[in-house]
DNA sequence: TGCACTCTTGCAAGCGCTTGCATTAATTCT
DNA sequence: AGAATTAATGCAAGCGCTTGCAAGAGTGCA
């Protein structure tokens, strides 16, 4: 009884059988349903009425098949091999969801797949494989070059990043420089006097806006002290052991900036646990500006990426390099938005 | 200068070009590169490493057409119309980030689709279009109808949700009811007096984890006073707004049920702001166990609903309906977390 | 009435791959 | 050595749709 049935029992009608039931050609068909004004106006309701009637719908894989497109995009979040789990930052996850209307909008569904095409240990790539008419790269990780070298090669690939100066890809990112910078300042200007980092230089992103951070600092004549610079990777679970000796030293800092909201959440955990007041004892200032960032005690300073204008740049630039034009970078601005975390206005106890 | 190119410049060879640079026929070419025990060992491997050191990558669109098959699997958050920004809470995209991992493992992709089947206004499901081979709806939202007329008509879908008796659909969710009671008896338990709770009573799921609440009230003797049961939305910045004025009430109730923990935050910072505390004034418990509630401060009591072990349930089910047969719907355990936000082992203050 | 048109419609090829069946080549058996 | 197998390959149809081109049917005009 477990033998496989095909019992694709209805709605898998064809052109030809709707054809058919109105007497007319296939090639008429497809015309009338297409809306072409090439057949008499009668006919079309005809058969558009048949077709709705009889519950027909179009198989898009043939259609698309035939038009040698698919009016999809695979997006890929280049992280580590293993789950994608790790996305879990709602950063990227908005990302998804900005990413997902925008293309809809458009007309373009969004495929996510596992793996990226350099995996050698997974089969297909959508992209390669003509099942995806272009890629998004949300993120570069670890695999710059190679989303470079991928891109060069296939065309149509944009990415959200890092860019850099003499970038002949497509990548859109925000300021990440400039948003490193002003937060890093703003501390500074809070009368703070040894600011820590916390993030994972290994990504082109996080080490812009350690970048930032440290301009900021040498521009205020301090120095960055090694052991202020904690590698902490995106997750939070990790982030929260990653940053636990942090609590240990202080203080030797009182003030953090962490390169992600999720970073900093982990990090405000921890301090606490050892008893610190964020921000009395210790400013905290994250990145992203995340949805639920602005609702927690201390609500957090962060620096904010426009996501949904990223996301509509993306799609355009991608899109328009599908129809053979040449997409263009982008950095979009990352502002400063003040809340209680970095304890604004207030100068700290010591 | 901006007519379109075709200039899919390379690698769009096809298996006639490898048969011909091989000498031999398409379809030897077809058998070798899927590992056909029917062509020679010999002309396999050399038309394999033809294959490989020319870039040919094989055209999946055309192969998945001739094979009727699409090996993409079709993701639908049912939510109303508008973004999918909508999305954001963390819980869904841990369930997204599952499905994709999952369905990965079994060599299918994930395709996120814009809009549900049922809606008029925007073309296209990827699933009827034959573009999928089945589809996973995320949540029921307010078309438990619709998902269920959907899936009835067409076999190969399964959602997660909330089961109902007499369902002859494949639905999978947590044990809404007994998360519900569980974690109302616990505040009941820790001398709570009366509880409020937060949540869209219009979503299925919800209501099953009211129907818990109820139950557990009256199992102790006491009934559900209209006034603490709060509508809001998942959104947490709508359900900010929304359990306002819950605060203002104060202190006719002395716990919270938030039906998400998207919800316990946003309930927590509103008491906060007035100058509550959690949980010496009010208890507060959640649902899902997203990532950050064991790191914020309080760290969020909830039930847990074990997301890895449902995803990799909906994908079985799922390719098991593929395969002809018929899918079976389960429910999954809900265990209680207890943290900080409930107050536990504390007698309340009044 | 006949010719040149314009509208509608149909024919058939083609998209790149898979696969049942026929064909040929190699092998084994009597 | 010839017949019967078996192994390796090729032929051609087909997946459901689009579309260039040809053909048929009206229409207007001389």
């Amino acid at each position: 009884m477990t033998e496989k049935k095909q019992d694709q029992s209805l709605s898998n009608r064809t052109m030809g059988d709707i054809a058919r039931m109105a007497g007319v050609s296939e090639s008429t068909v497809s015309r009338a349903l297409a809306g072409s004004e090439l057949v008499a106006e009668k006919t079309r309701d005809r058969i558009q009425e048949i077709a709705r009637t009889s519950g027909f719908s179009k198989n898009e894989q043939a259609r698309n098949f035939a038009l040698r497109k698919t009016y999809t995009i695979e997006v890929i979040f280049p992280i580590e091999r293993g789950t994608l789990q790790q996305v879990s930052d709602p950063f990227f996850v908005d990302m998804l969801a900005v990413l997902t209307d925008e293309l809809g909008k458009r007309g373009y569904d969004l495929l996510m797949s596992r793996s990226p095409p350099w995996d050698e240990e997974r089969p297909g790539c959508a992209f390669t494989g003509a099942r995806a008419d272009g890629v998004i790269f949300v993120g570069q990780g670890r695999h710059r070059s190679e989303i470079r070298d991928f891109a060069r090669l296939h065309k149509k690939v944009v990415t959200w990043g890092a860019a850099l100066p003499n970038e002949d890809t497509c990548v859109i990112g925000s300021d990440n420089v400039g948003g490193g910078r002003r937060a890093t300042e703003h501390m500074l200007s809070l009368g703070r006097q040894s600011i820590a980092f916390l993030g994972d230089l290994s990504l082109p992103e996080i080490s812009q806006r350690f970048e930032g951070f440290k301009s900021a600092l040498e521009a205020a004549g301090k120095t960055v002290s090694k052991d202020l610079v904690i590698n902490s990777p995106f997750d939070i679970e990790e982030a929260r052991s990653a940053t636990h000796i942090l609590a240990d030293i202080y203080p030797s800092f009182d003030g953090i900036f962490a390169s992600s909201d999720m970073i900093a959440i982990a990090a405000i955990a921890n301090l606490r646990q050892r008893g610190l007041r964020v921000p009395e004892d210790v400013s905290v200032v994250g990145f992203d500006d995340i949805p639920s960032g602005a609702h927690m005690s201390p609500s957090i300073t962060t620096v904010r990426q426009k996501i949904r204008t990223a996301g509509k740049i993306l799609v355009d630039q991608l899109l328009a390099a599908i129809d053979g034009e040449t997409p263009t970078s982008e950095i979009l601005p990352a502002e400063l938005v003040i809340r209680q975390s970095c304890g604004s206005g207030r100068i700290p106890a010591n």
